[in-house]
DNA sequence: CCGTATTATGTCAGAACTGACATAATACGC
DNA sequence: GCGTATTATGTCAGTTCTGACATAATACGG
């Protein structure tokens, strides 16, 4: 289950038009889903060096740790308002946040 | 029309815990408001920048003038991820988004 | 192995967000 | 002032996201 932008333009109802148009909205697509993968890893990242359980953090968060475990899998389904809530409640701070932004996947394009 | 924190834990549902628990999640919200709120600024600038109506831009991200116009007031019906979207397609880096995000307000608390 | 703690995946009703539209308010040149 | 270009505000039906639940998969000590 990897909707990745194929789909999820297909889901908002694309029809393609220019082909540069395309690539751009390909590219800026892309480019939120890199952020997305980033901000993912950095609540991992955090949870993990605070040794909190999912749950644990769900319970802080009032959701479910079903959520989490999609936070953590970039699951398309998670909004980055929601990655954000979860890296503030982490102790993440503006700052922290802005660097996890910055910071390249392990091995990502 | 300003829903703040308040208004926004009125419409989850909210029924206060204990106080500590109400003032952390508050710090938590208000981080993510503060940080909307810088990425809306970041639109406007970098729109403004590029010398685009909000018009221009909501055609380029198919979406409508109306909702440019809430995203640069950092209406609360505007989400992150919508932000980033128009970020990036005002040809934003991630870099750029961090920057954003780690600059604090003009006079903001 | 077996328990059990943790994490992953699928589903869905309800809540939040979105684009679109209408229309009002402002800004700016003439 | 008047036209008109741009931006602001309000509303709403349709889509997306969310929390919760069930349940499967994995990790790990005993």
């Amino acid at each position: 289950m990897k909707h990745t932008k194929r789909v999820r333009l297909e889901a908002h109802g694309w029809r393609v038009g220019s082909a540069q148009e395309f690539l751009d909205l390909s590219a800026e697509e892309a480019a939120l889903v890199e952020t997305k993968l980033r901000l993912s890893r950095a609540v991992r990242e955090r949870r993990a060096t605070l040794s909190q359980s999912q749950a644990a953090l769900a319970k802080r968060l009032k959701s479910s740790q079903s959520r989490v475990a999609k936070m953590e899998a970039a699951d398309p389904t998670v909004s980055v308002d929601l990655l954000l809530k979860a890296l503030f409640a982490l102790g993440a701070t503006p700052r922290d946040v802005a660097t996890a932004i910055r910071t390249p996947l392990p091995s990502a394009a």
